[in-house]
RNA sequence: GGUCCCGUAGCUCAGCUGGAUAGAGCAACAGCCUUCUAAGCUGUGGGCCAUUGGUUCGAAUCCAAUCGGGGUCACCA
């Protein structure tokens, strides 16, 4: 049940007559009561007074006492300046809770009952070289916004596009063919990824000599960084690939194969997976095509120099290269591309939804407002998911520089702090050893997801590798833990769970009360999490939740209540807290253990 | 320079579809374990919500300007 707009009803019906208006339901708008008053929902008198033509008292006076009248849920009211707020009868909470606690999963609708087909794009890594944190970030947002979506019954496809041709991936391979004698991942115990990208910061620092070399013979930067013999012969890969040169294309996949080893160990401890793998190495000759249909239609032009364009400056931007004067697809063109036919290849798409960084918020706009002025309907339900980048304290993170806080290592270090601190906690009892391997991982992944997607992706994060991330608090540990504390007391309880009928005139605790009304708000933050296409609503809902829950564990004994009719009520309570709880923390691909 | 985003406690972040005394966590200090897991709970201190002006009965929230930080404006990806 919706409370607010069953209120509003009656607000909405009192007031009309009252003061002579047309408000709809809709048009009323409660609060929740601050915690300082008494009360459950706050509707503020303001707006009304004009029609009511009475002081804020007065008319809140007038409209408690109507709709005290007109509806039997509310018990009481009481007024401060223009803040009229009401209360609720104990009875009504108890059957909101009991419609909780019937509901399976709770604030999930069920699979694929939407009806809506999404395509959702993240990863989307390089192959030369392996990931870092701002990856886990995009990685982490990408999966997590698919399961949000999927809990609101949208058929959520989940892609990941492979950039794994260009020059950048000739500077690793070439860095190989001239320093690497021969190492694999097997003669070096590299993971594949790693040993790659070692050999593009070779490149670099070689490449740099070079370029130094040059500026001491007397050649500007500018000449230097475009005569570099490495540059050159790096070039000229890339030509021999385009051209199928056999030996190249062998190295090029052995090079990539040994990154998609690496690649996949890292998405496992991500926990994050794909429906469809795309290749750029396939993908970038799309787009050609589609330029020449834009270039009949009008909508792009072509240049003295033979380059095709499309001018953007009626809409703000600027005018635009999508097709090279030697014929060659720039960057764009493959996106327009792939963008097409990813709707051809499923019809039923409403919505594509890319998960990149912000630095690429203009290429975004361009992209689609290409695809609008090509005519396509569903440019529109085009949306980039644009997320901050995670810097740190001396700034940006640079591949090439070495300067970035590499994912594996941040993993590895996540789950040896979790090994660390369980032991000095002393709560490895009665754990075997291959469940505390896995405890290790879950807890030390909670900490770390959680302390990313608590965080509006919107906003550029700082992360400080000196400090470490923290296990109490507001983490993801302290969610993990309550949710065993509830296990736990489950357990001891020995009660079949299925029995257990709630009595409807219990007296309600100020905490129960306030734990029925969050958990009634999962639903909404679900939603809200899903429509903004933002995972940290979700995440600070369940931390407050969890707040609520281990202030209400404190204060209100539930195996040691005597009264059985409350102790079976405070179960079921902690029962569907944990269940939000945990499929809360699924949304944010973060295990919640049943003992830890 | 054009354009876009950001500026809230010492630090990391909530709050932003306008509403009551701006909230958490970390860090600091003081309490609470013979009683359901102390990775917890309770309390104390800490804020001209960048600045100035505007709209409004009411602004951290909306608008404008200014200052500060960042992104972007390639026949790179």
């Amino acid at each position: 049940m919706n409370i607010e707009l069953f209120l509003a009803e009656t607000i909405s019906t009192q007031v009309n007559q009252l003061f002579d208006l047309t408000t709809v339901p809709t048009d009323i708008i409660l609060q929740k009561t601050k915690k300082e008053f008494e009360g459950d929902y706050t509707l503020v008198t303001f707006p009304f007074i004009k029609a009511a033509k009475l002081t804020p008292e007065k008319t809140g006076e007038l409209i408690g006492d109507a709709i005290l009248k007109a509806n039997p849920v509310i018990t009481k009211f009481n007024i401060v300046k223009g803040f009229l707020n009401v209360s609720l009868a104990n009875t009504f909470w108890v059957s909101e809770f009991k419609s909780i606690a019937g509901t399976k999963d709770y604030g999930v609708k069920q699979a694929l009952s939407s009806g809506k087909q999404i395509m959702l794009e993240y990863s989307s890594p390089n192959t030369n070289k392996p990931l870092h944190l701002g990856h886990i970030r995009n990685n982490l947002l990408g999966y997590s916004v698919a399961s949000i979506l999927k809990t609101q019954g949208h058929d959520v496809v989940k892609v990941n596009i492979i950039n794994d041709r260009g020059i950048h991936i000739c500077k690793s391979m070439l860095a190989w063919q001239l320093f690497g004698n021969g190492e694999t991942p097997q003669s070096s115990g590299l993971k594949g990824d790693h040993l790659v990208g070692k050999y593009y910061v070779e490149f670099d620092k070689a490449y740099k000599k070079e370029i130094q070399t040059l500026i001491e013979t007397g050649k500007t930067k500018e000449e230097a960084e475009k005569q570099a013999p490495l540059i050159i012969q790096a070039q000229e890969m890339l030509l021999k690939w385009e051209a199928n040169d056999t030996k190249t294309i062998d190295l090029w996949k052995t090079m990539n194969g040994w990154v998609y080893e690496g690649f996949d160990v890292t998405y496992k401890m991500l926990g994050v997976d794909f429906d469809k793998l795309y290749y750029e190495s396939n993908t970038y000759i799309l787009g050609k095509s589609v330029v020449q249909e834009g270039l009949i239609k009008g909508v792009f032009y072509k240049k003295d120099n033979g380059s095709i364009c499309i001018d953007l400056t009626n809409e703000g931007l600027d005018e635009k290269v999508v097709l090279r004067s030697d014929g060659t697809s720039v960057y764009i063109t493959q996106d327009l591309g792939t963008a097409i036919e990813r709707f051809k290849e499923f019809p039923k798409l409403s919505q594509m939804i890319y998960t990149v960084g912000n630095e690429q918020d203009y290429h975004f706009k361009v992209l689609f407002k290409i695809l609008e002025k090509l005519g396509y309907a569903w440019a529109k339900e085009c949306f980039h998911l644009s997320y901050g980048m995670v810097e740190l304290p001396e700034g940006k993170m640079k591949s090439r520089e070495g300067t970035v806080v590499d994912a594996d290592e941040m993993i590895h270090e996540m789950v040896q702090t979790a090994r660390k601190t369980t032991e000095e906690l002393g709560k490895v009892d009665g754990f075997s050893e291959h469940e505390l391997q896995d405890l290790y991982m879950t807890i030390g992944m909670g900490a770390l997801k959680y302390f990313i997607l608590k965080v509006d992706p919107k906003k550029k994060m700082l992360f400080d590798p000196k400090e470490s991330i923290d296990f109490n608090g507001h983490t993801g540990p302290f969610i993990q833990y309550s949710h065993a504390r509830i296990q736990s007391i489950l357990r001891k309880s020995g009660i079949d769970i299925s029995a257990i009928s709630i009595n409807d005139d219990i007296e309600l605790h100020d905490k129960e009360k306030e734990l029925i009304k969050h958990q009634y708000d999962f639903v909404k933050a679900l939603e809200e999490s899903a429509t903004t296409l933002n995972p940290a609503i979700v995440a600070n809902y369940i931390y407050d939740l969890t707040k609520v829950f281990n202030q209400f564990y404190n204060e209100c004994p539930i195996l040691k209540e005597e009264n059985v009719a409350i102790k079976n009520f405070r179960i079921m309570l902690i029962v569907t807290t944990s269940s939000i709880i945990k499929n809360g923390m699924l949304c944010l691909g973060i295990d919640v253990p049943d003992r830890m």
